[in-house]
RNA sequence: GCGGGUGUAGCUCAGUUGGUUAGAGCACCAGUUUGUGGUAUUGGGGGCCGUGGGUUCAAAUCCCAUCACUCGCCCCA
């Protein structure tokens, strides 16, 4: 009963700072390239992922939370950002005039173990290029990705590893040599690849198991079936990165779960979290409109990252302004307090009023709160028009007049 | 969904081959200081030993189940 649900938590204060720090640094990083903030709901008709994601992900056939409104109406807890945005596209007919730039940030939901830096309501920012198929779009994605993490200081923490998944006639060029090649060894491959050489061959390509390893180092190189096409695109963005001095390393066992993925495949990889590498990942999705029963295509490239990750990589304090508190001494103070308060925090300071306790315990919760400052008001003071301000890392303190303590308290912050 | 580990005070953890009233440090509250915090000192509150069942004269301790957390697998951010 007073235990969250699986797979869920809290955000108590200091928590819920460095998260929000996370999210307003990426906000207005992706501000600085036009991406402006956009919100969709968190849940959607199932048909919005079951149809963009592929019946056979692993999202929709396992991790989705599924339930039915009181008409019967399939629902679905968003698993992912990109779909809801593309489905908002759609929905308010800004086909037109596209390209749009998007960033979002919010809560999605996966029905899945519990694990460091997973859970199952967890958190994400993102950003979306929607309607533009230009290479240089694919670079501006990862540029804004790179920008953040020089923000949060992670630059070291992370490696920028990328593929090119090719387009769909490369794509399915490929998947056919593979699904060959690995048919032919289909009994020393482990169980999980099996099942993926029915289901998704590529993601044979990033097992971990050490026989399936083997049998993929001498597998054919998905590089040498992209078409000049393909190819041509995957140079342009990695002349880009070279040009903006981000470095990448690329790894061609790098694929994607989902089915609406092509050409661009990238990932921030990390070390430092355990079995979970990825902390900021993304890719071209240019057929997702269709699945979505659009007629055309809407090329698009977009990236998410995993708010709780980015946090566990960041091990620097976030700085939070301390407060002034603000301590009655006696009866009558206690009612004239609440006048100063109001008017400094008008002023703009960050008051908090001591409420309960003798002057000692007013003291301690001073402490407690972190605060810079304490003014203290009594009798004394009262009839003097004054207050004493006392600076709680120094343990100084200085009878300050009433109309001198505003200009006091600013110029000594 | 599969496998391993861990659940004792708000937190970090002791707790003997099962044995009587379950401990420590930190944190919290109060006194030493009736108008002054951090340090010191003295005292105090606080535990269905995760939960449910079983074995036993006796269970925090052994067994089973369950829940939660955690590590790995699958998959992903």
């Amino acid at each position: 009963m007073t235990q969250p649900f699986r797979g869920t938590y809290d955000q108590l204060p200091e928590l819920a700072a460095r998260q929000q720090y996370i999210v307003d640094a990426a906000r207005v990083q992706a501000s600085l390239y036009g991406y402006d903030l956009v919100s969709t709901p968190i849940f959607e008709y199932a048909d919005v992922f079951c149809r963009s994601l592929g019946e056979s992900s692993d999202i929709v056939s396992k991790e989705m939370f599924v339930f039915d409104d009181r008409h019967g109406d399939k629902l679905v807890l968003r698993p992912e950002g990109t779909a809801g945005i593309m489905r908002a596209i759609l929905s308010n007919k800004l086909t037109s005039q596209l390209p749009e730039k998007y960033f979002y940030a919010g809560p999605m939901f996966r029905y899945e173990r519990p694990q460091k830096g997973r859970f199952r309501q967890f958190h994400q920012i993102g950003v979306e290029f929607i309607g533009e198929s230009m290479p240089g779009s694919d670079v501006e994605v990862i540029s804004v990705a790179w920008d953040l993490f020089e923000r949060l200081g992670l630059t070291q923490k992370v490696e920028l590893q990328i593929n090119s998944l090719g387009d769909s006639e490369s794509r399915q060029a490929y998947r056919d040599v593979l699904v060959t090649y690995f048919s032919d060894l289909k009994d020393q491959l482990s169980e999980d690849s099996k099942l993926r050489l029915e289901k998704n061959p590529l993601r044979i390509l990033d097992s971990k198991d050490p026989g399936d390893r083997v049998l993929i180092e001498s597998a054919p190189n998905l590089k040498d079936y992209l078409n000049d096409i393909s190819q041509e695109f995957l140079g342009s963005v990695l002349e880009g990165l070279g040009i903006l001095k981000i470095p990448y390393v690329l790894n061609p066992h790098l694929v994607r779960g989902l089915d609406y993925y092509c050409h661009t495949a990238f990932e921030f990889v990390t070390d430092c979290l355990g079995s979970h590498s990825a902390v900021l990942a993304g890719g071209r999705y240019d057929s997702l409109a269709q699945l979505m029963g659009h007629k055309e295509p809407i090329p698009s490239i977009g990236w998410a990252s995993g708010i709780e990750r980015l946090n566990l990589l960041m091990d620097q304090e976030i700085s939070s302004i301390r407060p002034i508190s603000i301590i009655p001494i006696g009866p009558t103070a206690e009612t004239q307090v609440l006048v100063i308060a109001q008017w400094l925090r008008r002023e703009g300071l960050k008051v908090i009023l001591s409420h309960h306790g003798n002057l000692k315990s007013h003291m301690k919760y001073a402490n407690r709160i972190n605060a810079a400052k304490a003014i203290l008001l009594g009798d004394t003071e009262l009839e003097n028009h004054t207050a004493i301000v006392k600076c709680l890392d120094r343990g100084t303190q200085q009878e300050v007049g009433l109309s001198q303590l505003v200009q006091y308290l600013k110029a000594s912050s």
